[in-house]
RNA sequence: GGCCCAUUCGUCUAUCGGUUAGGACGCAAGAUUUUCAUUCUUGAAAGAGGAGUUCGAUUCUCCUAUGGGCUACCA
C-alpha cells in the first residue's frame, strides 16, 4: 500500500469559499489521519478567468485555517512546479499519446461552427452534442486525410484535440461515499482535451495527468465532478494506468442557508453572513465579508465546517482540529447537500470563547480598550475579559459588554429606572453607600457579605435593593456580578458614581 | 430536454430490518442568579408519496414527486 497523497486543487479564479475551504479540510484531514501528504495544486488552465490575488488569497485561507500545505504551491516539492500554467509543456505529449493510440482526434471546428450547430439543435427542441453520432461529419482528423491534417496544422489553423467517447459501453464506477456509480457513454460527449488556440490543457486532461505525475492516491472534490467520472476513469484507461488511478470520493455540495440552490458569493451580503474565509475585495470595488473579520475563532470556523457534510457518530461537536484528524472519516461523510446556518456558526463562535484563555481575550481587548481611550494594562484587560466572556460571541463586542468597567455611565436605562429607582430604594441605596464607604477591604468577597448583611438585617427586597444598587453603578440593569464590579472599578469610583445616580435620579 | 446524485424535526444530523426514531442549532417554558448572560431541566418539532420484498420496514428494490449538480476550446 503506498503513501496515501491526496491534493486540493482550486483554480485562481476568485476568492475561494467556505465550500472550497471544506474540501480543502477534508482532504488535509484525509491525509493527515493516514499519514499521508496534503498537496496543493494551482489549476490555472483558464486564461480567461484568472483573477489576480486569489492564489495568494487560496493560501491565505488555509494558514488562518491551520490547515498545512505539505507539498506545492508556496512550499515546493519534488514534483515542481505545482501550478499548471508552469507545467504547460508537459501536457501535449500526453494528448498526442491519446491520438496516436485511437482515443483521441483533432477537430478543426470554429467556435462559430459549434454555435450554429447548437442553435440549430435548439431550434428542434434538442441539445446539440459532439459525441459519436457526429464526429464523423465534422472537420476532424477522423475524416480528413491525414496529409490534410497535417497541412491544416503546420498553417497554423485552430485546433484542439477532443478525448473519443466510446459508444454504448457502461462504465462502473465506485466512490467512496456513494458506492458504484454506473453511466452509458453514450449519453456523454467528446470533450475537449486540449486546445492550440493558448496551447494550454483543459481541465480533465490536466487533472489526470499530474494526479498520476504527482502519485495522487485519492481524490477528494466537489459533487460537481461526479458527472466527469466517467471522462475520468476512461482517460486513466486510454493512458493505461488503472493501476494506479486513484480512488475518488465526492463531497456532497453546501446550500444556502434559505431558497433554493448552492451557495454563492451574493448570498452573505444578502443575508449578512460572510461565505468567504477571509474579506475579498473585488477588483469592482466591492467588498466581502470574510469570517476571520467579522471575528471568527479559525478555530471555531473549521469545527462549524467539518460538521457540515460529517459527523463522528458520536454526540461530540466540539473538535479541535487534532481531534478532528483523529476522528474524521469519508465512510461518515452525507450523501446529501448541506444548508450552511448562521445561527449554528454563531454557536460555535460562542463555545470556543467561553472556552477561551483569559489572558488571550485580554491580549486582543487591549486594542478596542484603546481605542475607546481607555489606557489599561493586560492584567486589567484580562480580568475585564473575564468577567465577560460568558455573555459575548466575538471579542469585538467586548466594549458594548463591559463600558461601564471603564466609565461612568453617561445615561441610565430608562425602563430599570422606572421599575427600580422608587420608593425607599433611593434611601436604601444611600445608606448603603455610606456603609460602603467606611469599608477598606472592598474585595468582591467582603463587599459581598457585608452588603448582604445589610439588606437582611434590615429585612429589604434583595432585588429591590440589588438593582437599584447596579442601577446607578452600570446605568443598567446588565453586567456580571455586582461586587466584581465594585472590586474592579474600586471603592472610589463605586461611591463617587453612587452619589452622582443619587444627584441625578433623586434621593 | 438529457445524464447523474440525493431525500429523517425549520436547519445540521444519528439509526447499518424490530428503537417511546436519539443528539445539536434555533424556538418556547421553567430552574439557578441581585440584572443581563452563562449553565441546567423540560417541551413543541421528522422518516416526501405510492407500490413491492419481509413475520416485520425510516432502513432493501422499483415507480413518482421534489431538490441539487452536470450538460463550454470554465474549473
Amino acid at each position: 500500500m503506498s503513501k496515501v497523497r491526496v491534493r486540493f486543487a482550486p483554480s485562481p479564479t476568485g476568492p475561494l469559499h467556505i465550500g472550497g475551504v471544506r474540501t480543502a479540510l477534508y482532504n488535509y484531514l484525509f491525509a493527515r489521519q493516514a499519514g499521508g501528504d496534503f498537496i496543493l495544486r494551482i489549476e490555472d488552465t483558464d486564461s480567461q478567468r484568472f483573477v489576480p490575488g486569489a492564489e495568494e488569497y487560496i493560501l491565505e485561507s488555509l494558514k488562518w485555517c491551520g490547515i498545512k500545505v505539505d507539498e506545492g504551491v508556496g512550499v515546493g516539492g519534488p514534483h515542481a512546479p505545482y501550478r499548471q500554467s508552469e507545467r504547460k509543456d508537459i501536457y501535449l505529449h500526453y494528448a498526442l499519446q491519446l491520438v496516436e493510440s485511437g482515443n483521441a482526434y483533432y477537430a478543426f471546428d470554429s467556435a462559430e461552427s459549434l454555435n450554429e450547430l447548437r442553435t440549430a439543435a435548439e431550434k428542434v427542441g434538442e441539445t446539440f452534442a459532439y459525441n459519436y453520432k457526429v464526429r464523423g461529419q465534422l472537420e476532424t482528423s477522423l475524416r480528413l486525410p491525414a496529409e490534410e491534417v497535417r497541412a491544416r496544422i503546420d498553417r497554423g489553423d485552430q485546433w484542439v484535440i477532443r478525448f473519443m467517447m466510446p459508444e454504448n459501453e457502461e462504465v462502473a464506477m465506485d466512490d467512496m461515499i456513494r458506492g458504484e456509480v454506473k453511466v452509458n457513454t453514450s449519453t456523454l460527449d467528446d470533450k475537449v482535451l486540449y486546445k492550440s488556440s493558448d496551447e494550454l490543457p483543459t481541465y480533465h486532461l490536466a487533472n489526470i495527468v499530474d494526479d498520476h505525475l504527482m502519485e495522487i492516491t485519492h481524490v477528494i472534490r466537489g459533487e460537481e465532478w461526479l458527472p466527469s467520472l466517467p471522462l475520468h476513469y476512461l482517460l486513466y484507461r486510454a493512458f493505461g494506468w488503472t493501476d494506479t488511478q486513484p480512488r475518488f470520493a465526492h463531497l456532497p455540495l453546501l446550500l444556502k442557508p434559505t431558497g433554493q440552490g448552492k451557495l454563492s458569493k451574493r448570498d452573505g451580503d444578502k443575508m449578512g453572513f460572510p461565505v468567504f474565509p477571509l474579506e475579498w475585495h473585488g477588483s469592482d470595488g466591492e467588498v466581502s465579508r470574510g469570517y476571520r473579520e467579522d471575528g471568527y475563532f479559525p478555530e471555531a470556523f473549521v469545527n462549524m465546517l467539518a460538521l457540515l457534510g460529517w459527523n463522528p457518530g458520536t454526540e461530540q461537536e466540539i473538535f479541535s482540529m487534532d481531534e478532528l484528524i483523529e476522528s474524521f472519516s469519508l465512510e461518515r461523510v452525507g450523501k446529501s447537500g448541506a444548508r450552511f446556518s448562521p445561527d449554528k456558526a454563531l454557536w460555535f463562535n460562542a463555545q470556543y470563547m467561553h472556552a477561551r484563555n483569559d489572558e488571550e481575550l485580554g491580549r486582543a481587548f487591549l486594542p478596542i480598550l484603546e481605542k475607546h481611550g481607555i489606557t489599561a494594562d493586560l492584567a486589567t484587560a484580562t480580568k475585564a475579559a473575564s468577567m465577560i466572556k460568558s455573555r459575548a460571541t466575538f471579542v469585538k463586542e467586548f466594549w458594548d459588554l463591559s463600558d461601564f468597567l471603564f466609565v461612568a455611565p453617561a445615561a441610565y436605562d430608562e425602563k430599570a429606572t422606572a421599575k427600580y429607582w422608587k420608593n425607599e430604594n433611593p434611601a436604601r441605596v444611600a445608606q448603603l453607600r455610606e456603609l460602603l464607604a467606611g469599608i477598606d477591604d472592598f474585595s468582591a468577597a467582603n463587599t459581598n457579605t457585608i452588603v448582604h448583611d445589610l439588606i437582611t438585617a434590615n429585612e429589604w427586597p434583595m432585588g429591590q435593593v440589588m438593582n437599584s444598587f447596579r442601577l446607578a453603578v452600570v446605568g443598567a440593569s446588565k453586567g456580571p456580578d455586582m461586587f466584581q464590579i465594585c472590586e474592579f472599578i474600586g471603592k472610589n469610583e463605586t461611591l463617587a458614581r453612587i452619589d452622582k445616580a443619587l444627584d441625578t435620579l433623586g434621593r
